[in-house]
This record gives C-alpha cells, structure tokens and sequence, in this order.
DNA sequence: GGTCAGAT
DNA sequence: ATCTGACCA
C-alpha cells in the first residue's frame, strides 16, 4: 500500500514528463515489487483469470515484466530494477493486514463468480493476487536472461532504490508508492510506462496518464518543509510501519500538525489517537536510516536471446514470433542506447559474439 | 499492462 | 495517424 501522501503533492510539483526522450541515457531504478505486483494485478482476462502457461503457472507478471522493459529501453532508459529484501519487523501488522485483505478478497470473488458477476470477479481477483516466491525468482531469471541488472535490497526495496538515487548511481527511484520520497530519494517518477490510457476503477472511462516525476527538493520547499517534517506527515496519515495512522488525521491536518509544532515528538499526545501502540521514533529513524547495501553492480549485457527464447516460449508457452518480434526490437535498443554509450573499459574489452 | 489488427 | 477492442499465456 505504502504511505497516501498524493493529496500533499500540489500540482506544481509534479514535473509531467510529456516525452520519454527526457529521460533518454538516464539509470531508472524500478521498485521490482510494485511492478510486478502491478501486472500480476492487472493482466487479466475480463473475468479475473490471469495469464497462464500450459502447465496452470501464472505468467502475468513475465509477459509484463518482458514488454515493458523492451519498451522503456527502447526510449532509451537504462532500467535497473530493485528487489525488496528481508520485509523489517516493523512491518509485521501491514503485512498481516494484506494477508487478510486477500484472503477475503479470495472469498469474494468465489462469490462473483458464483453470482455470473464478471465485473467484480476481475476486481477480487486483482485483490486477491498474492506475489509469490518462485514468481519473483522467474522475474530475476528473465532480467538475467535480458541482461538486465537488479539490486537486491537487504530490506526494504524502496529504500535501496532511494540510496542508489542519493548516491547518483540512477537519476530517480519508479513506482507508484511515494514511500521512496520518506527514504530521501531525490527523485520519484510515478507512472513509468509508454502506452499511457488508464481504466478508472468501476467506470467505463478510460484517462491518459503521463509520467510524472516528483522532485523531492522542489517539494520540500514548496511545502516548506524539511525531510524530517515529511517523514511525520507520513507517520501521522499511516505508512506501513503504522499502516493505521493517527486518528482523524489526514495529510491536512498532519502538515497543520508539523507546521505548528515543528516535529511529531513535540505535538501534544491528546491529539494523537491511535488504536495500537505506535513507536513514533522507531518509525522515524526506520525512514532517516533504513538498512541498505553498497554491495551491488549495475551493469547491463547483451540479451543472452537463446535463454529469453527457452524461459518464455518453451518453458511458458509465450508466442514465438511475439518473443522474436520484441526481442529484435530489445537488441536493435539496447546496442543503440546502452551498449553504444556505456561508459569505462567495458565496451572495449568487450567479447566478440 | 501490452500487442496486434482492423476500423475510422 | 489514431483509436478500439480482442487477445495474450
């Protein structure tokens, strides 16, 4: 879920990025969780059935994985993606909330099907989808395959992605969450995808949604904030970490709150309401200073497209003249806007194929 | 979510 | 050239 901090953002600043040209040549670190979380919720049949090989295994979150990725190197972007790690203590409740949400979401939509209601089925079903293991390790397979680099976090994905941001080894942090912005990254870019048309949920109205990109500088001061003032803001409407948040406050009251009594250590306890026990300051330092790692290598290869062909047409059952198609294009990009333009020795030393 | 082909 | 909707696995 993450922290709701859209209603905190004004419009102005947001940069919407109306061409992906400006972004060309820039390292993209993805949170590898939200994306494909996002396609394994998302590609779907119109009655929730997700995308399946012939041996039952769901493939949803390869198919999008693969096509994306094809595409965002193809405008240039030189992706790499951020795995979360071991999910800290702190989480336990949140991830224990998600269970439950799921289990009757599972139930629900053995009701719409029972019922004949598609519509509702295929929102359960999107609910209901639970990110597995061995899905996460076919995703690090294909990316390996498409020579591709990740990060594996020790903890939290979203915090390594904001490091490696700070650090300047990628230019911004992706995903949907804003939860990056709490860890410090410098640089949030939110709807990261080509093809931009939108479903509005339980409508028939379709929206154009452009990438945006939220710098975290340009907010603080627009807000006139600091870091810190954010972090509390985050802390009072919910994060993960206290996925309840405080009573009656919402992201207005939060910043009211910060502004007028400079942190959330200070704001006095009547005002803060909470059903369970909530270890402000743990949170807070968990945001300032997650664990994070320098062991890692961003470095992109030349698609191994034997192995891509293995792991999607044979083992998976994806079109062939689709993975062929796609994987021309991927090469054709990635000798064009990585491997021409790496820099350093590599590119040298680089073995004939 | 992304592709592809047919319609406009 | 852009849009629509069926299909993808």
């Amino acid at each position: 879920m993450g922290v709701n901090l859209k209603d905190l953002i004004p419009e102005d600043a947001k940069i919407i990025i109306e061409n992906m040209r400006s972004l060309k040549g820039k390292v993209i670190a993805i949170d590898a969780y939200n994306a494909l979380y996002q396609f394994l919720a998302a590609i779907r049949q119109p009655d929730g059935t997700p995308l399946m090989d012939s041996q039952g295994r769901i493939t949803s979150h390869l198919s999008g994985l693969f096509y994306r990725t094809i595409n965002l190197v193809e405008e240039g972007l030189k992706i790499v993606y951020v795995f979360d790690g071991k999910p800290p203590e702190l989480k336990a409740r949140e991830l224990e909330r998600r269970r439950a949400l799921k289990e009757e979401s599972a139930r629900k939509y053995e009701a719409a099907v029972e019922a004949g209601d598609l519509e509702a089925a295929r929102r359960y079903a999107m609910m209901a989808s639970k990110l597995t293991d061995e899905m996460v390790k076919e995703a690090k397979k294909l990316l390996d395959a498409l020579g591709v680099p990740y990060v594996q976090a020790p903890a939290e994905g979203e915090a390594q992605a904001a490091y490696l941001v700070k650090k300047g080894d990628a230019y911004a942090s992706a995903s949907q969450d804003y939860d990056s912005l709490l860890f410090g990254s410098p640089r949030l870019i939110r709807n990261l995808t080509i093809s931009g048309k939108r479903k509005l949920p339980r409508r028939e109205e379709y929206i154009e949604v452009k990438p945006e990109m939220i710098e975290l500088n340009t907010l603080l001061s627009k807000l006139n904030l600091t870091l810190e003032n954010l972090v509390d803001i985050g802390i009072l409407v919910g994060t993960d970490y206290n996925p309840e948040g405080f009573e009656g406050i919402g992201v207005k009251k939060a910043y009211q709150l910060v502004k007028t009594y400079g942190s959330i250590e200070k704001i006095p306890k009547a005002l803060l309401k909470s059903s369970v026990e909530v270890d402000v300051l743990e949170i807070k330092k968990y945001f300032l200073q997650p664990p994070v790692t320098d062991s890692y290598k961003i470095e992109w290869r030349e698609p191994d497209e034997k192995l891509v062909f293995e792991i999607l047409v044979n083992e998976h059952d994806f079109s062939e003249d689709r993975v062929k198609n796609a994987l021309e294009r991927f090469t054709k990009a990635y000798k064009e806007n990585i491997k021409g333009v790496q820099t350093g020795l590599g590119k040298w030393f680089a073995k004939p194929s």
